[in-house]
DNA sequence: ATAAAAAAATACCTGTTAGTATGTTTATGT
DNA sequence: ACATAAACATACTAACAGGTATTTTTTTAT
């Protein structure tokens, strides 16, 4: 048991590494050697977890990643409320509440699915899977908006959501180049603008 | 003047074979060996033009991104007519018509941003610049529209300009998961009935 | 024709990479 | 207590990376 507790220990600190690194230099350019001086254990440590590059990869985007989206932009989704609110105040305060460190490095779901979400079927499959849930999260409580009469019933929520989503990650990425908010701040002015337009 | 058009031809066959390879597999997956490869000249040749990768990645940012960019999404933007009518043809058209390749790809300008956008400040200069120059003559457009009475006049011009871009940007991105255009036929819909709002 | 310079090729160097083979330490079940 | 297996460490390999040094080939100016 002891021993299960210190494997379960040893593996969850090689994905937080792991996930770190990742976020700051990207998946190509962190070496598991350098993810193994992070966690102060060897190459040997890693190899007995995992069985490769592509296994932690997976790892951490199933469990890190993920959990960062699940977390961050679908359970707020679920919560008791105006669905309209409940949108507005998900996607705006979530934008407006970055770390500097997060707006610097973007959004880790992004930065994969650009960097490496067209190399590997797995990984694809993966990064897709986040996106699915994400998105049908927000048809279901536009179409709950829509229900509680709160969203305007003639918009189409698929195309809603996705829309939505894509400008979500297309500014996380061009925020990237820059060492100020302002492209931020006009971001969520046009996002602001587009939401009154779904409103009731 | 003979040796001149060889060097020119030289290195653009480099260039040319450089940007392929960096938006089929990525900047950092790319070696110079693998570009080498492509023309059929060797590491010498390589390094007689250009005195490191940082060199060619900023060469083929500044001569082939740019100009992709520019062609495709920006110079439409000046051409005459109902300021309206050129931001939907544009914007939609250009999702339409992209290339198997192209959608399987994602953009490259967005490719890059997301690997390497915030690793050095030469690259991130080098990409801002390309956004500031899509935003400015998209801002300019919807500015005109605004005059010429097909864009209602309360519209941030500045905020609609970075929500397109990063809505465009986003879904070329997110494309890249999946095998089929039902995400961007959704995506279209949505961007049709957002541009539905601005106009006048 | 020939010297100089540009273009390109060859061979190499040093560091890094993912992954393996083999050993040692630590926990576990009997 | 002891055999077994899991956890981890050490040392290594083979391929590949970016870059350099040096030589050969081609072009150019005189």
């Amino acid at each position: 048991m002891q021993q299960e507790l210190k494997s379960d220990f040893t593996k969850q600190l090689i994905i937080d590494k792991a996930f770190s690194l990742f976020y700051e230099n990207g998946f190509k350019s962190t070496s598991i050697d350098a993810i193994m001086r992070e966690t102060s254990l060897s190459k040997g440590a890693f190899y007995h977890h995992y069985k490769s590059k592509k296994d932690i990869g997976l790892e951490v985007i199933s469990l890190k990643v993920e959990k960062r989206v699940v977390e961050g932009m679908i359970l707020p989704l679920m919560k008791k409320g105006n669905a309209y609110d409940i949108i507005v105040k998900v996607f705006i305060n979530r934008l407006k509440e970055f770390s500097f460190y997060d707006k610097q490095h973007g959004c880790p779901m992004n930065n994969l699915i650009n960097e490496i979400g067209n190399t590997e079927a797995v990984y694809q499959k993966a990064l897709r899977n986040i996106i699915e849930q994400w998105k049908y999260a927000l048809e279901q409580l536009i179409e709950r908006g829509k229900y509680e009469n709160s969203i305007k019933k003639e918009v189409s929520s698929k195309a809603v959501a996705i829309y939505l989503i894509s400008a979500f990650e297309g500014i996380r990425g061009i925020r990237k180049l820059y060492d100020n908010d302002v492209v931020i701040e006009d971001f969520l002015s046009g996002l602001s603008s587009y939401l009154e337009q779904i409103r009731v």
